[in-house]
DNA sequence: GCCAACGTTGGC
DNA sequence: GCCAACGTTGGC
């Protein structure tokens, strides 16, 4: 099983409204790295998930149900490019992990979320989402 | 509001 | 194929 970083602003989609929901599909990625790490990903993969502008912080625990399949929001001239995945709200952190703390942490300060903070999907380590969770709780 | 990082586009 | 210009994202 391997571990993930999805990111949405909370004003567009907030953790609070996935574990509302149950599951949805992460629709709207079109950055190519964040694409080949759609496809890549496996039912059963861990997903932190991360409130980018106002709140900056990892605030919970989602997991992929669906592997990757055409986005239907995708422009249909785009024909079968880009690719979405369904994903299940699992529980919010009792502490959400901030990217200064993501900073501040040895364990943390190399993750690609400090390493490349526009990149929406992201691939972590087995540690770093180990110590995320120590983190939040 | 500004700027850094990155991706994309288009002229050559 | 290179590179300047431009657009977008996201932190500050």
């Amino acid at each position: 099983m391997r571990h993930w970083l999805i990111k949405s602003e909370p004003t567009a989609y907030a953790f609070s409204q996935l574990l509302a929901d149950g599951r949805t599909a992460w629709t709207g990625i079109r950055n190519n790295t964040a694409r080949l790490n759609l496809l890549a990903m496996s039912v059963g993969d861990t997903c932190l998930f991360y409130h980018s502008n106002e709140g900056k912080a990892v605030v919970g625990i989602a997991e992929v149900v669906r592997t990757a399949y055409r986005d239907p929001t995708a422009p249909e001239a785009d024909g079968e490019r880009w690719v979405c995945v369904d994903v299940r709200g699992l529980q919010a952190l009792a502490t959400p992990v901030s990217l200064a703390a993501f900073k501040a942490d040895p364990l943390l300060a190399k993750s690609e979320l400090v390493r490349q903070s526009r990149l929406s999907v992201a691939p972590i380590t087995t540690e770093e989402f180990a110590q995320v969770l120590a983190l939040g709780g």
